[in-house]
DNA sequence: CGGCTGCTTGAAGACTCTCAACTTCCGTGG
DNA sequence: CCACGGAAGTTGAGAGTCTTCAAGCAGCCG
């Protein structure tokens, strides 16, 4: 059940404006500001590539900057005391990590890999710092954020602890739906939802085809799901 | 599975100053301030007392306070989508809660339910955003304390979704330990501790009953436990 | 002391996991 | 471009773990 270890090769770190520019700008923290204001920021950032498969930080390690994803996906996941591995977390372009080390002087507590080529953004600590006492309304967008994602998890944990699986698939699947559309496509393997919902891969599988033949959505391939009747699947 | 509702009766308001400042020097993301910080500050609360029972705030109420338990005991809890309770968190003196609703501009996503004769400070959102723009310190007291929050929770999801019941029931008893001490006192019911730990009653009965038997811990009383082997404990 | 609530214990059954075999998909290299 | 190999996904059978239901016991407050 533990994911083999990923070789951390050696990321290329390299330098461009531009680069900086729009990571900046993605980030709902920071892209409030005025536009003279995201360039100082995107001055003390700097910007880092890591390949496909490669670890950007292992539980353990010391760290002074916050993570910011570019370009690229970053698989977040924990291993458990007895090391078993859930996914936490897919962060797409404008979403960062690395807080808790960050702002506790401490360890990192997850691990952060990338799972496509991914440019990152890093901001030290001394800096945000002084970003934070510049422009106290970064500090407000960011408890604004750590509140909502604090909600998330414990909604998440509320389910973990209280629904069974197939109603935590289900419940993720009607959170999947887009407005407008009763068809998506999964964010992420089966696999890794099964580290995510906690449970098999071979539970999914099942789960879903389960929901298939109860008629509430409709696996068109592997990847996409068509919802029939939302509202079955929220009663499930 | 639902708990009952109880009534939420009116809670008799008063002010006091003494309260209000033990109030604001209880909570580490006040007290780092200086004296007549504390003391701006306190002037901006206000108190308020619940009776044991009393429903401080329901799932969907709107709020635009922070509530800082003064003295006393609070039960958070949420519903998960099938109705089922889970204990989220008991708050002591000092610690608070609301921050969702708050900075979020929205409602309670959970309950909060005063345990024993309880009271509250509770500071305003506009008086704490003045706060927070005066004393950055403070936002920065908060970010750090929500990271810290945060890892805890994605800790116990993490837990939740890899370990099973009596592995769960093991780390939460060496987490009671205090230093020096062998012995401790569980804090809560077994009742609210099975739900804390997305179990039941019996459950929970049959796991001590098991640990004991495997040397791990002695019962004492049914509040009391002796932790024999900590490392074992550690390894089920 | 009565009654209520919490706790314990037993038995049955549901749900999910594990293990194993097979199939499908996808990226890589020839 | 196709073929290959490995990973991901599926399916089946069996085993565990945990819940549920039921009944009895214990502790606590009026």
């Amino acid at each position: 059940m533990v994911r083999k270890e990923a070789h951390t090769h050696q990321p290329c770190v390299h330098h461009t404006n531009e680069t900086h520019h729009s990571c900046v700008s993605l980030v709902p923290i920071f892209n409030h500001l005025e536009e003279e204001q995201m360039d100082e920021i995107m001055g003390t950032a700097r910007s880092v590539s890591f390949k496909k498969g490669e670890i950007i930080y292992h539980a353990g390690d010391e760290s002074d900057s916050l993570y910011i994803v570019n370009k690229g996906k970053v698989r977040i996941y924990r291993l458990s005391e007895s090391g078993k591995e859930q996914l936490v977390r897919i962060l797409n372009p404008g979403e960062y990590t690395g807080e808790y080390a960050l702002f506790n002087e401490s360890t990192h507590e997850s691990y952060a890999e990338a799972i496509m080529n991914t440019s990152i953004c890093m901001i030290r600590r001394t800096d945000l710092q002084h970003l934070l006492l510049k422009y106290p309304s970064i500090s407000f967008k960011i408890i604004t954020e750590f509140s909502k994602r604090l909600d998330q998890s414990e909604t998440q944990t509320t389910r973990f602890a209280t629904e069974k699986v197939e109603t935590r698939i289900a419940l993720f699947l009607a959170e999947c739906l887009e407005d407008e559309s009763n068809e998506f496509s999964l964010p992420m393997s089966k696999k890794d939802l099964a580290s995510y919902l906690g449970t098999t891969p071979e539970t999914i599988s099942r789960k879903l085809a389960d929901l298939e033949e109860q008629g509430l959505i409709k696996q068109k391939t592997h990847k996409r799901i068509e919802v029939l009747d939302l509202d079955g699947l929220l009663f499930v």
